[in-house]
RNA sequence: UGGGGCAUGGUGCAAUGGCAGCACACCAGCCUUUGGAGCUGUGGAUCUUGGUUCGAAUCCAGGUGCCCCAGCCA
């Protein structure tokens, strides 16, 4: 592999080396802008790690700055949060900034464009505002406050920082111009006032917050980022990054758009993810099925895997809704290198072994992994009366059934070949226990004759079972994108996303850990829960096994 | 009917005037002490109409479709 070649390239890189080759910046320094409102999700990683490998790849470095410029949304939980999970992706930064740390230099840099005549006070009310705003197709109209001079505009700014007047009675706006056919043109609000709550981090020092257009790239200038890298609905507003920094003479950054993230099955917007946990359709933030860092962290999904998917998924332009396959892919393809194997029976059936010693136990020698031989072996009990899965076993068969039923043999993974005889029924006529007889020689899971079978089946001894919760996930919503309509994406919420099942795991399965992972042969892949107690251990699906024979089970009907 | 964007297999991304390729998904087979993993193979795409060119996914012109923008949110 020529690792040139294998370097991933795409229109962003290739014009940030444009720059960096035609001297329009000498180095790269990018920023990660999150604002402290939320839990990042897995939308939030495509962003983080365009940022953050565009800078590495160049030498340059990566800023985290929270945009902190709306007190009424924002947070220090937040601020925490994001960091642990940014961590966790392994995403370095050079520093941490706010943009309140720029609140005062930014004031300053307000007063400017005050002086320059580039800026006003406008005393419309909020309705006013949006009136003479004009729309899609018609210009607007200038405020009539629009050409006051400048030591009433200096005045007036000055006497809205300090307190003077009302939320939303003035608002500083930049002046531009009112028939623009670009709307984020007409106009747009520099300044807000806002007295309560207080700000997260400059208290009630303040009584002006700036607008995103303003102090973002106002931001970007004042820290020297080079590219500011943000998702395609900002395109509109690059006239405007763009006009701010000319006007005031400062470092003018480049702002390069992309594509964001969408995964199907899932929603991504805060307002939805919010909406979902505060009406308790998910059990919070960290609810396993949701599609935010520390839920899929919970579930069991590993940084690499997310990582790798977001690698997979690329960078383009294009609005694209990236397949949850994928996704899983990327996981399963992980975690079959690093998982140890364990069996678990999750739907129970009882089978007895009627010619097997009643008082007999056996070890059995069973491989931890065997795409990694130096994970080496373990012993697992057998002894007359196993769990084997509900699935394994048919009274009849259907066509290309090849697990247990009657006269049928298959082997029992790691112990022996058994062939079933005859079920037992209560009253209802449901099968309560399957009987078999093993054949001795086959111990291990070899015959001694080179006799086959078409299956082999997991189990654990029934008597030294422990027995655990198994929480088992399926996608959030039944549509491949529930986003469409307000709150359209309730209807098509999957009942079925959770199910609860109580199971039987082997014995070295009884003293677990949080976070650990394996597979349980057969079914998948599983993460002990945060809810684990030694006592009643709790595991979560972190994705299925592929699984043909569901396929052809369903393909069959 | 303003402005800004985007159109390549089912999905996502490549091909930067020279044989349309990769991954996931799908299908078939091989192998298998996980119907897992692995291996092999098949099918399937350049929105449309014209133009330029020896040659167009790529350049030009027109059309069509989809996304975003009228917060004192970011």
């Amino acid at each position: 592999m020529d690792p040139e070649e294998s370097k991933p390239t795409d229109f962003i890189r290739e014009a940030v080396a444009e720059d960096l080759k035609n001297g329009r910046f000498k180095s790269v320094r990018t920023r990660l802008p999150p604002e402290p409102n939320g839990y990042l999700h897995i939308g939030h990683v495509k962003a983080f790690m365009i940022d953050y490998l565009i800078a590495k790849e160049n030498g340059g470095e990566l800023i985290l700055r929270f945009d902190d410029t709306n007190p009424a949304k924002e947070e220090t939980e937040f601020v925490e949060a994001i960091e642990e999970d940014a961590r966790w992706l392994g995403i370095e930064w050079v520093k941490v900034t706010y943009a309140s740390d720029y609140f005062d230099e930014l004031y300053e840099w307000a007063k400017k464009l005050v002086l320059m005549g580039k800026a006003y006070v406008d005393d419309q009310t909020l309705e006013e505002v949006r009136a003479n705003r004009g729309t899609l197709t018609e210009p607007g109209k200038n405020s009539p406050f629009r050409d006051r001079d400048v030591e009433e505009n200096m005045d007036l700014l000055e006497r809205m920082k300090n307190g003077e007047f009302p939320d939303g009675s003035r608002i500083l706006r930049a002046k531009i111009d009112m028939a623009h056919p670009n709307i984020n043109m007409r106009d747009p609000a520099m300044y807000r006032i806002i007295h309560n709550p207080p700000h997260h981090r400059t208290g009630s020092k303040w009584n002006i917050y700036p607008m995103y257009d303003w102090a973002h790239g106002q931001n970007d200038s004042m820290e020297g980022i080079t590219h500011s890298l943000c998702s395609l609905e900002y395109e509109d507003h690059r006239p405007l990054y763009e006009w701010f920094p000319e006007q005031l003479g400062v470092f003018k950054p480049r702002q390069i758009e992309f594509a964001r993230l969408n995964l199907t099955y899932t929603v991504m917007s805060k307002r939805k993810l919010r909406k979902l946990v505060e009406e308790n359709h998910v059990n919070g933030w960290d609810d396993p099925r949701m599609p935010t860092l520390r839920a899929m962290r919970r579930r069991g999904y590993t940084a690499e895997a997310v990582l790798e998917f977001i690698r997979k998924v690329g960078v383009a332009k294009n609005y694209s809704i990236s397949e949850m396959a994928l996704l899983e892919a990327c996981v399963r393809e992980d975690l079959n290198k690093k998982s140890l194997r364990r069996m678990a029976v999750l739907r129970p059936i009882k089978v007895v072994i009627d010619n097997y010693p009643d008082d007999l136990v056996e070890e059995m020698d069973a491989v931890n992994n065997p795409e990694d031989a130096n994970a080496g072996t373990r012993k697992v009990p057998f002894s007359k009366v196993i769990y084997i899965e509900q699935d394994d076993f048919r009274e009849t068969p259907p066509p290309k059934y090849y697990r247990l039923f009657p006269g049928n043999e298959v082997r029992l993974r790691y112990a022996y070949f058994i062939k079933c005889t005859h079920v037992v029924k209560d009253d209802k006529g449901e099968v309560i226990e399957v009987h078999a007889t093993y054949d001795p020689t086959t111990r291990g899971g070899d015959s001694a004759d080179g006799r086959k079978v078409k299956s082999t089946i997991h189990w654990v001894s029934a008597q030294h079972a422990k027995e655990v919760e198994v929480r088992m996930y399926d996608r959030l919503f039944t549509k491949e994108d529930p986003e469409e309509g307000d709150d359209g994406f309730l209807m098509c919420l999957n009942p079925h996303s959770l199910e609860i099942l109580k199971g039987f795991v082997e014995p070295s399965l009884a003293a677990v850990n949080t976070g650990e992972r394996f597979q349980f042969e057969r079914l998948g892949y599983f993460c002990v829960d945060s809810d684990s107690t030694p006592e009643k251990p709790v595991f979560n699906l972190t994705v299925n096994l592929k699984d043909a024979w569901a396929k052809v089970e369903k393909k069959g009907k």
